[in-house]
DNA sequence: TGACTTTTGTTTGGCTCCTTACTATCAATG
DNA sequence: CATTGATAGTAAGGAGCCAAACAAAAGTCA
């Protein structure tokens, strides 16, 4: 439960009052954005919850996924940390864990002596293997209140908002590539 | 942005070859929870880029929304942990730096010698109405990819989501009150 | 070649949050 | 009363993340 926020939301009626004494609050936009935010935390909880089952935390977890993902190809920390949206220095300290729990191995990359390659170990392989389709039931079993429209037009509202996020913060020093 | 998660959602087909092998994995419910995830981040991400330009985390604002809702009415630490869904020991440590920040201030109950009331001090009532105007507006603008008809559909559909991970984790110890 | 810039992985120190353990106070019951 | 149990706030230690600074190795270009 990383994001700290309101327990409940607010009652619509409190967001109209509110409205009253602050004119640039809209109460629509200001409930849909209190329940994203809401449920999408509790969403990332029970993923978290399913996780500590196995002993393994969601960053953890990401990183398994993405050396899970092609078998063979051993990936480096810098790649691993550009997927999975994090700086160098936070993979470093999460392949070090992984690591020490034997799930990962490093090795020295023969053409770059400045690039390490992570790959998983059979025991990683084996606990991916043994983990995910509990881990992906458990995701359709978050998902079930929705049917299949419902979640096509859940994806279609979130991609919207993420659509205007990205304009609102353009990358200044990439204008085109 | 405290989620670590796959940075870009992987493409539906992707989701469809790995469902051949993993026979748990929904394409659809994986879709819409990864999305839910992704955009549940990048917004509590703008939202704190927002609070950062005030030189203020989502903690301490949560801290100050609650204490600024009625107005002389001081709370407890106990009550603003609870409201705020973190531990006692985290509202220490975000009460710290508020105090030390002079934005609040901490008195002992009259009535129970344990308790502590906090309240803002007029710099934090000041600071506040400095700062809402443009965070309801902020909150606005990160909302205005949709409509107000597609506002109330996001919020029908997280609600059910909401319901569902209620009903799967029902608190063990406290079956009526 | 030699002097630059960039990239790689790591280290350090900081922040926010949690869990656990502790003391002080209250409340309930004999 | 005195004992017992619950509650309030705090302190200490850990986990996960970041930003900034670093040495080593590559790439670039005169």
């Amino acid at each position: 439960m990383p994001l700290l926020m309101l327990k409940d939301v607010p009652r619509y009626e409190c967001l109209l009052k509110a409205a009253e004494r602050y004119p640039t609050l809209n109460p629509g936009a200001s409930a849909a954005f209190l329940h994203l935010l809401r449920t999408g935390d509790a969403v990332f909880a029970a993923e978290g919850a399913f996780l500590a089952g196995h002993e393994i935390s969601q960053g953890r977890f990401t990183v398994l996924m993405l050396l899970n993902r092609c078998h063979d190809q051993p990936s480096t920390p810098a790649e691993l940390a550009e997927e999975a949206g994090v700086t160098r220095g936070t993979m470093t300290g999460l392949v070090d864990t992984l690591e020490k729990d034997g799930l990962v191995t490093r090795k020295s990359d023969a053409q770059d002596r400045r690039a390490v390659l992570v790959q998983l170990t059979p025991a990683g392989r084996k606990l991916m293997g043994r983990m995910l389709p509990g881990y992906f039931a458990a995701v359709t079993e978050i998902m079930q209140p929705l049917n299949e429209a419902e979640r096509k037009q859940l994806v279609r509202l979130l991609q919207k908002i993420q659509g205007g996020l990205h304009a609102d913060q353009p990358e200044p020093a990439t204008p085109a590539r």
